[in-house]
DNA sequence: GCGTGATGTTGAA
DNA sequence: TCAACCTCACGCC
């Protein structure tokens, strides 16, 4: 589930269901018990997300930050809530919302001076609005430009860019017909901006639909004359976990290989080497 | 029931 | 480069 879209998602809910109301929180599970208890009681004073992390504010006792890591999910619902099970790492509730939280890598009571640490090691994030403080992306190009590692491994860094994952990579580099191993510092200014415009796009669009969607009108299943795409992971997308299958553009063999322990799936069609524009 | 893999990150080697 | 962490859904028996 969690790429950048999910998590400033979530920022939203939680502000919409929490904010501003005393919140009563728990540790089912355990791991979470002491810091529920001092949080228990106090209003959520706000809810923020960067990349992939969130923070929910907390006047006592500052933020919780979440990070979802690979398995973590979040289950938001109406009261009452249903008994809690097990794997619950930390459940919040009012009188008329909880949210359940399983599996997440973290889960901290933390500083506003821990907090702001993150913030300094996150690169520029497509769907913060703050461009004055160097949200923007020639903040990334700063890196993307200098660096011979491959543009696939550099947009799943979250130095150069907060938020993207494997899917965003995958549909963003075949959007604009981009070679994933092309050299960060062989992708043109121009290559790079277009990038990071559409990464805005999409994301704020995932945001708004909550699911991953890449494909343009032009290639729907609809407008190619398809049939619509069985599809378990949500959105409708041009290359990713489609190794194998047929290109919805050129009809080519979409590929697939491990880059730095990440699947990775391309068009090679659709994105030569060296494609440049 | 068991094995596998997954939209992620860290820290040791 | 690799193991470790955390959970759950799926395919196959």
């Amino acid at each position: 589930m969690p790429e950048g879209h999910t998590i400033h998602r979530l920022a939203a809910d939680h502000r919409e269901r929490f904010e501003g109301r005393p919140v009563r929180a728990s540790s089912p599970q355990g791991k979470f018990s002491d810091s529920a208890a001092l949080v228990t009681g106090q209003p959520m004073t706000t809810a923020e997300a960067h990349g992939k992390h969130l923070f929910l504010g907390f006047a006592e006792t500052g933020w919780i930050h979440i990070h979802l890591g690979l398995f973590g999910k979040v289950t938001l619902g109406t009261a009452p809530p249903p008994p809690p099970t097990d794997t619950v790492r930390l459940r919040l509730a009012n009188d008329t919302a909880y949210m359940d939280l399983r599996g997440p890598t973290t889960c901290a009571l933390t500083t506003d001076e821990e907090k702001q640490a993150i913030h300094a090691r996150l690169g520029p994030d497509p769907l913060r609005p703050d461009t004055a403080d160097g949200n923007d992306p020639d903040t990334a190009w700063r890196r993307v430009s200098r660096s011979r590692t491959t543009i696939a491994a550099l947009l799943l860094d979250q130095k150069v860019v907060a938020g993207v994952g494997n899917v965003y990579r995958a549909e963003v580099l075949f959007r604009h017909g981009i070679d994933p191993y092309t050299p960060g510092k062989d992708l043109t200014y121009d290559q790079w901006t277009a990038i990071w415009a559409d990464l805005v796009d999409l994301m704020h669009e995932g945001v708004r639909l909550n699911r991953i969607d890449t494909v343009r009108p032009e290639h729907t299943p609809d407008a190619m004359g398809r049939p619509p795409r069985v599809d378990d992971h949500g959105g409708e997308v041009y290359v990713y976990r489609r190794a194998r299958q047929a290109c919805h553009v050129c009809g080519g063999e979409i590929r697939t290989a491990d880059l730095a322990a990440r699947n990775l799936f391309w068009c090679p069609g659709c994105q030569p080497p060296r494609a440049r524009r």
